[in-house]
DNA sequence: ATGCATTTGAGATTCATTCTCATTAAAATT
DNA sequence: AATTTTAATGAGAATGAATCTCAAATGCAT
C-alpha cells in the first residue's frame, strides 16, 4: 500500500496533478477492500468511513488510476463499469455467472502469450487485455 | 440467409414468439451489412430503407436474436452495446483500437481452446467468449 | 501567508437503454 | 373469413450511469 501511494504520488505530480484529500481517500477506499468494485461501491464506501467525497469527484478520479497503471477497466457487470486492481496482481481470466453475478477468476498467463502473438501478428500494442467469458458458475447450473 | 431465417423462425415459434413484420426487418438489416453493429446503426439503417421500426423494438429484438444464438453482444464501444453475428462465423478476439476505434479481428481457436480447459477447471459453463484487448491499431501509433 | 491555477461539490445534463400503455397485428378458433 | 385471444408495436416518458458546469474551496509555489 505505501508503493502503491507513492506511484500514485508520483503519477499525478508527473502530470502536474495535485494530491488532494479526495484523491487520497479514493485510492484508499480502492485499496482497501476490494478485488472488483464499481463507482458506486466505492462511493457507498467512503460514506461509511465518515468520510465525504461526491460521486463526480470519484468517476473523475477513476480514470486517472486507470492511467496510472494501479487497476484496470474490467468487463461491464449490470450495466456499471467495473474496475480491478492491476497492481501487484496477475492478469487472469474472468468468468462471469449469468444467474448469481458471480466473478470467478483464473490463471491467464498462457493465454495472454498466445493474445500477444496474434496482436504481434496484426502490429497491434495492447495496452490492456480484456478477457472473459459469460456463463454459469457451478451453483448456478441447476 | 435462407438458413438463419429458418433458425429465427423455429426460435420464435419455440418461444411462442410471433414472426411479426419488424422482426422480420431487424433480422434483416442484421444480417444485411454488419460485422459489428449497434442498436443507432440498425435503426438509420432500417430508416434509409424507407422502413420504420422504432428503437424500442429495436432493444427489445436485439436480445431475441442474442437469445436465438445469431448474434451475440461483443465489447462495448463508445459507450454503447455492440453485437456481431456469429452463426457462421467462427469466434474470434478483438483487438480494439482506443484512438480510431477500429476493431480488428484475429483468430481464435488456439486461445478458447485453453480457456475451455481453463473454466473447466472451475467447472464453469460458458455460454459466451468475451475476448479481446485495448490499444492502439498499426496506424494509431504515432 | 499570498496568489493563482486546479479541484471540488452539488446539481443539472446527457444519452443509452428500459418501461408504459393505448393501439395494432398475429395466430387460434370458430 | 370473421371473431377472439394474445402478444407486439410505437411514441414518448422514465431510468440511471456517466459527464458537465460553475461558483466556492483547496493545494502548492513563491
Amino acid at each position: 500500500m505505501k508503493k502503491e501511494k507513492d506511484l500514485y504520488r508520483d503519477f499525478l505530480r508527473s502530470k502536474n496533478l495535485k494530491m488532494t484529500k479526495p484523491r487520497l481517500i479514493i485510492m484508499e477506499a480502492v485499496f482497501e477492500n476490494h478485488e472488483h468494485f464499481n463507482v458506486d461501491d466505492l462511493y457507498e464506501q467512503i460514506k461509511k468511513r465518515h468520510k465525504n467525497v461526491s460521486r463526480a469527484t470519484i468517476y473523475r478520479t477513476v480514470p486517472l488510476l486507470v492511467e496510472s497503471g494501479l487497476i484496470k477497466q474490467s468487463l461491464r457487470c449490470e450495466s456499471k463499469d467495473i474496475y480491478e486492481h492491476t497492481y501487484g496482481h496477475e492478469n487472469h481470466l474472468h468468468f462471469i455467472c449469468e444467474k448469481c453475478g458471480k466473478i470467478i477468476e483464473s490463471g491467464f498467463s498462457d493465454v495472454a502469450n498466445l493474445i500477444d502473438i496474434l496482436a504481434e501478428k496484426e502490429n497491434f500494442k495492447i495496452s490492456e487485455y480484456n478477457l472473459g467469458a459469460r456463463g454459469f458458475c457451478k451453483n448456478c447450473q441447476k
